[in-house]
DNA sequence: CGATGCATTGAACCAGCTCAATCCTTGTGG
DNA sequence: CCACAAGGATTGAGCTGGTTCAATGCATCG
């Protein structure tokens, strides 16, 4: 179904223009790999909404993040999905020592890929250091995340949880230039902010609101919002590391 | 404080007797890098309820678990913790990029450690891509199960919950030869459980109750569990994969 | 301009928490 | 050997934060 047409190819990749150059994987790599890597990419691009793999289904590749919000989820048998995890640029999605996958991938918004075939890039990691470094580096990264989010979901209270997500999603966004302030675009629906924060879509609704009473964020639109003081968002969320 | 005096040494590492040797890192090396890892381990033995490291101090070493059970956990302002995960044999402990630990790990029961410096041990990590694979491997399993405790705590009842990680537990005990039914010995309070789940004791020991009443376990003492039929517990927590 | 889909608000309910009592096990001292 | 203290585990009763169900608001789109 959607995943066929979900993995057919774009046109070559166009490395001159990649977004996450400076982040990439093949940057850094000696000109034979580099050229290796490049060679066996292909671009993608993922409307919103589309999946790009699905749970059970056998995985074929790998592929980094160049440009919008992955969310990585498992549907429950109940019709209610767990998101594990918001991906942005310039992740690696997908990767993994399973045979299949044990997540589906949605785009969030939309999404372009830089995708690699699984067989190539696994010789490609098992010839080049750096790039094995690099995986490790960015898996020990993710695993920190997830383990933060474990003490999210298991120990803060609905409040402090959609303070926390949007002081998150602050950090990511690029800072605004000048000000403290930051502004960003929520990359997903209410129901996706529930659904990654063990919560319901009013309880986000109703502290998002209560958010917004102290003045502590600012929404231009549903999907706009304004954070401007960062600090006391974490401070509110008891994330003040 | 009690880091001083946790970590000093005991006598040099006998790998001869190593509860881990077929699951260590060190026997797949070649002898040479296999050699140098066994020249910087050193053997220690840490008692129940004894700090390993502290959050926020400095990285020295890296540890493979030989026996016994770590509890990683973040220790909040309000006294409470949230357990991170528990860690078995023959997982490595304390493995980061970081310079200094975001958790706290506790030897849950008796501990035996295989400790590594911290700088011996990266620059083997530099040297052998057999090692570096390993440890690759290692963290990708970790945070797969990082990312199913994010499942189950974002998603779950109590009552799932607490079937969940006894099904787990009985999983990562020896299947006791014969029938079904696995015994164990957990290794930790009602109040590690609790933090674990992100629940309260007393919630902890009611889904307990409810789950000796269905007779899905059964307790012979406080910490000595039965499970007659770990499907059936796994099929509570609605955890058949 | 109604229709459709998301977001917000309101009100009642309930799972899990809090506070408190009791039980059980283990260790200690007489 | 018993008495008692101490800490963990269990049970009970009431409370509360978050859910559920339902209504209303507010955009975008044909």
């Amino acid at each position: 179904m959607a995943i066929r047409k979900a993995f057919s190819l774009e046109s070559s990749v166009l490395c001159d223009t990649c977004p996450i150059l400076q982040d990439s994987l093949c940057l850094p790599l000696p000109a034979k790999q580099r050229d290796s890597l490049r060679r066996m990419a292909r671009g993608r691009i993922v409307p919103q909404g589309q999946l790009i793999f699905e749970e059970g289904t056998e995985v074929t590749s790998f592929a980094s993040i160049l440009t919008g919000v992955v969310k990585l989820f498992r549907a429950s048998p109940g019709g209610a999905e767990q998101i594990v995890t918001f991906m942005y640029p310039p992740e690696l999605l997908g990767y993994t020592f399973d045979k299949v996958h044990i997540y589906s991938a949605m785009a969030a918004t939309e999404v372009e890929l830089c995708v690699y075939p699984q067989a190539g890039f696994r010789s490609l990691l098992d010839k080049s250091r750096g790039l094995s470094r690099r995986i490790l580096e960015a898996t020990a990264q993710e695993l920190e995340l997830a383990r933060e989010w474990t003490v999210m979901l298991g120990c803060k209270s609905s409040y402090q949880r959609v303070a926390g997500l949007f002081a998150i999603f602050a950090q990511r966004a690029r800072p605004d230039g000048g000000g403290t302030a930051r502004q960003f675009l929520l990359p997903v629906s209410r129901s996706d902010l529930a659904d990654y924060l063990g919560l319901t879509i009013e309880t986000v609704s109703r502290n998002i609101t209560i958010l917004r009473q102290k003045s502590l964020i600012e929404l231009r639109s549903a999907r706009e919002v304004v954070v401007p003081d960062i600090q006391s968002l974490l401070a509110e969320a008891d994330m003040l590391s």
